[in-house]
DNA sequence: AATTATATCGAACAACGTGTTCAATAGCAA
DNA sequence: TTGCTATTGAACACGTTGTTCGATATAATT
C-alpha cells in the first residue's frame, strides 16, 4: 500500500478515535474528522464512502487484533479442557481489549456501540459455538448460544464502562462462574453420561 | 393537557414509529417526521427540542405501559416465592412487550436500540435488584446484577429479532433455566445457611 | 355566545453538513 | 528523469437544522 494512503488512513483513524472519546458517534461530522486529521475533504471521500464505512473499518481493524490469536488457537482446540479452556480464551480476549482500551472506550459510547456490538457478537458467536455442545441446559441451543454471546458482550461493555475495575482474569472467572458453572461438562463425562461440575465446583456462597 | 397538544403528540409518535419500521433512527430526518405526521415545522420544535428527546419520550411512554404492573406488583413482593415469582414477572413483562411489538421492533433496529436498551436496562435493574439477595454465585454483586440485567435485555432483543418464535412463557422459563437455576434460594434457606435448588431443580439434561 | 388564552400554521431565514467535481500540486516507484 | 497516483482546496448544488413571527384555528373559561 502506498505510504501516502497508509498515512492518510492512519490520520483518519486517529482523528476518528479521538473524536469518539469526546462525543457521540451520531454527532461527529465528516468535517470534524477532516479538520482533526488535517486532510483534504476529497481525500476523506477517496478512502471512505460514508461515516458508517469508517466505523466498520475501525471495528474490523480492532477485532483483527483482538481475535487473531483466538482464531488461530481454535484450530488446535481439542475440546478436552472443559471450561478452563474457555476461561483461558476469554481471559486472553479481555487482555486484548484492555490493551485496545483507548479506541474501544470511545466506540462503545452511545450509538456507535450498537454497530461495534453487532460485529463483536459475530466474532463471539464463532468462539462460543465451539463450546456449545459442552454446555447443558433445559433450553434450546439457539437460546443458549445467544445468551452466552449476549451476556458476555454485555459483561465486556459493563466492564469497560466501569474502568475495568476487575482484572481480565477475575472478569473471565466471574463470567464462567455465573454463566457456565454446573453447565459445562467435558467430552469424557458426556460419553459416560455423567455430568460433572466445573473445575472449581459450585460453592453456593 | 390540551386536546390539540395530545393530538399533535400522538401524530408525531405515530409518524416516528412508522418511520422507525422503515429505516434507521440515524437516517430519519425531522423533515420526514413532520411530513409523515402532517404538522407544521415549528409545531414539532414546540414539542421536542431534538430527535433524541423524541426517542427518549417514546421509550418512556412504552416503558410506562410495560413496567407499570411490575412496579405496582413489587410493592406487594414478599420474597417468599423463590424464582417462580421472578419467572411470573418476566413472563408478564414479555407479554407486554409482545403487545407493543409494532413500536418496539422499529426502535430496536440499529442505533436507536442503543438508547432504548439503556432506558430498558434502567428499569430492569430496578426489577432484578429486588431479587439480587436471593441469588448466589461466586462473583461480586454488581457483576451478577449487570449479568442478569444485560443477559435478559439481550434475550429480549434476540427474541424480538427472531419474531418471538418462543412464547413469553417459554422464553421466561428458558431464561430462568439458564441464568438462575441452582442460583436462587429463598429467605428461609438463607437463614439456615442451606442452599436449595430452584423449584424445578437442575436436571442436567 | 363571547372572550380569553394558546396551539398550530407556513413561510422565510441563516447556518451548517454532505457528497461531488476538477484542475493543480506533490509524493512515490521504476 | 519519467510516469503513475494520492492529495489538495476551492467551488458547487442540495438537503437538514433550528429559529422567528404574524396570521389563523381551536380549546377553555366566563
Amino acid at each position: 500500500m502506498d505510504r501516502r494512503q497508509q498515512k492518510t488512513r492512519d490520520a483518519i483513524f486517529k482523528a476518528f478515535s479521538k473524536l469518539l472519546e469526546q462525543k457521540r458517534y451520531g454527532n461527529i461530522t465528516v468535517q470534524e474528522i477532516i479538520d482533526e486529521a488535517n486532510i483534504g475533504r476529497s481525500t476523506f471521500y477517496a478512502h471512505f464512502e460514508t461515516k458508517d464505512e469508517l466505523l466498520k473499518a475501525l471495528c474490523t481493524d480492532i477485532f483483527s487484533h483482538v481475535f487473531s490469536d483466538e482464531l488461530i488457537a481454535e484450530k488446535t482446540h481439542d475440546f478436552s479442557g472443559g471450561n478452563s479452556d474457555l476461561e483461558a480464551k476469554l481471559t486472553h480476549l479481555l487482555n486484548h481489549l484492555r490493551d485496545s482500551k483507548k479506541n474501544i472506550v470511545g466506540i462503545l459510547s452511545c450509538e456507535s456501540g450498537e454497530l461495534f456490538m453487532r460485529y463483536f457478537k459475530e466474532y463471539l458467536t464463532e468462539v462460543f459455538s465451539k463450546y456449545l455442545n459442552e454446555i447443558k441446559a433445559n433450553a434450546p441451543a439457539d437460546f443458549v448460544l445467544n445468551h452466552l454471546v449476549g451476556s458476555f458482550a454485555e459483561t465486556v461493555n459493563w466492564w469497560i464502562g466501569k474502568n475495568m475495575k476487575y482484572t481480565p482474569e477475575e472478569t473471565a472467572r466471574y463470567y464462567i462462574e455465573v454463566s457456565c458453572t454446573n453447565r459445562i461438562t467435558n467430552k469424557y463425562a458426556r460419553k459416560k453420561h455423567i455430568y460433572v461440575h466445573s473445575h472449581e465446583g459450585y460453592q453456593g456462597i
